[in-house]
RNA sequence: GGAGGAGUGGCAGAGCGGUUGAAUGCACUAGUCUUGAAAACUAGCAUACCUUUACGGGUAUCGGGGGUUCGAAUCCCUCCUCCUCCGCCA
């Protein structure tokens, strides 16, 4: 949520940045309708604040005269305020109502891009701005996709989940189990050399903690929803990871601060069905390790290239051909000012896949979070946050299974066997 | 799930219808003192909004929401959370 001051000093930019996240050219006129409620609330504030006074000090004079026994006189005060709290009743009626509407507006408003983010509609607008430079693997034609080498090894079955629970819940089978548990555990303690601290978090989360990161009300209808305790699914471990700072108010130097946690990640996302689809490409469930860092505002963009230097040092121990892309405005998510995207080359679908996404919300969701911090000059400023995948599961499975496919079985990168009691998943 | 009790500033803890944003202590910050530190002393120390060039002024907030009253941290209703006991359970 962006501030009210901020988009009536910046009306342009924010203009401009509608644009690029083609926000629907009819209502640009939002912006507007955003400046004029608040000017109304403003107003609204400063009467209200008025009468409020008047009916206090009215009030303690009646105290005083009843205690000098003047009950006469205090009971034609007591008249005065009935007149001035019916004002005041209504007033404060409006004020609610405008606030309502200004926080429903703003809530539509999304997050502002940074310079760099190319102008674009769709992914194919995106940029590659790290292209993979080795050579990528070539199979030739006997090499065989993930879902089919997942029946060939017995590493994971779709169609027993579907039994289970549906479409897109997928149970892992044996060392296809051990691996899932490999890659949490590596990209765990990769993430804690890394410095950041640890946490498992709930994977149910409350409309307060939803709200606060924006997955309430932009995604709604893409959480699970748990209707009897009013929870939700996390949709990423962002969530709750990010909601631990709900509220708060930091000293300047607690910042840089660096979480990670694993969970198991809910989509309802209903998506296409076909080959795009198939096997691990895209799930109800996944397994993901995310990072997220709070950061001072000068200091985000700096934490935003770390972070994406962090992740292809995750990939590059995976021995997995990568790129990086930078997302253009219209695929560039509602919360974020700018996100970087690292997508994997799976060899037999001859696809890249995307495997992690690094975004800076800047004070976006810090707004809504109320996350904030003292400057130097003891000024309340709202902190800056940051997340990214490091790393999601299933098509990092994906591209291990099909990239390292051999006649023996499925190679195993160095960087995983310490966590394995095998080295070629067969 | 049932029966009781409780939620006040960073923490502890008063107040239980009338200038109380809230005593007191601790913590914290600055200053005095000191070679330095400690101690002592002095001052400061919540958040949001409105208003002001500024100094400042105003309003709201004592778990959340609603109500009673001229006036609520204090009374009532409701929800949430925590504690104790019982039940159930990995």
């Amino acid at each position: 949520m962006l501030e009210v001051n901020y988009i009536k000093e910046n009306k342009n930019a924010v203009l401009k940045s509608l644009k690029k996240k083609n926000f629907p050219a009819e209502e640009f006129d939002i912006l507007d309708r955003i400046i004029d409620l608040d000017n109304r609330r403003k107003k609204a504030q400063a009467s209200l604040d008025v009468i409020l006074g008047q009916i206090k000090s009215i009030s303690n004079e009646v105290g005083t005269l009843f205690k000098s026994g003047k009950g006469a006189e205090a009971n034609e005060l007591k008249e005065k305020v009935k007149g001035l709290k019916e004002s005041s009743s209504s007033l404060q009626d409006e004020q609610k109502q405008v606030k309502t509407e200004l926080e429903d507006l703003l809530l539509q408003v999304p997050n502002i891009t940074n310079e760099i983010v190319p102008e674009g509609n769709s992914e194919d607008d995106n940029i590659v701005s790290k292209d993979w430079d080795g050579d990528l693997p070539d199979l030739g034609e006997n090499a065989i996709p993930h879902w089919e080498l997942a029946k060939k090894y017995n590493i994971f079955d779709l169609e027993l989940g579907v039994k289970l629970t549906g479409a897109g819940f997928p149970v892992y089978i044996g060392k296809g189990a051990k691996l899932q548990r490999a890659l949490i555990n590596f990209f765990l303690d990769e993430g804690e050399k890394a410095g950041y601290t640890e946490y498992e978090v709930p994977i149910l989360v409350n409309a307060d903690s939803a709200r606060g990161t924006g997955a309430l009300p932009d995604k709604e209808g893409q959480m699970y929803h748990v209707v009897k305790d009013e929870f939700y699914l996390i949709p990423t471990a962002e969530v709750p990871l990010t909601n631990i700072y709900r509220d708060v108010i930091l000293k300047e130097n607690d910042f840089p601060i660096l979480l990670t946690g694993f969970t198991p990640c809910f989509r309802r996302e209903a998506g296409s069905y076909g080959a795009h689809v198939r096997g691990l490409n895209r799930l109800h469930q996944f397994d993901k390790v995310e990072i997220v860092q709070i950061q001072h505002p000068d200091k985000s963009y700096e934490t935003l290239d770390k972070m994406v230097a962090y992740v292809q040092t995750l990939l590059e121990k995976l021995e997995l051909p990568f790129r990086i892309l930078t997302l253009c405005g219209g695929d560039t998510s509602f919360a974020s000012a700018l996100t970087y995207d690292f997508e994997v080359f799976s060899a037999a679908q001859k696809r890249w896949l995307e495997v992690s996404s690094v975004s800076n919300f800047e004070s976006f969701q810090s707004n809504r979070l109320k996350l904030r911090f003292k400057d130097k000059n003891g000024k309340t400023r709202l902190a800056h946050t940051l997340n990214g995948s490091a790393m999601a599961l299933p098509r990092i499975v994906a591209a291990l299974l099909e990239n390292n496919q051999t006649e023996n079985g499925i190679k195993i990168p160095k960087a995983l066997q310490p966590y394995l009691d095998f080295d070629i998943l067969d």
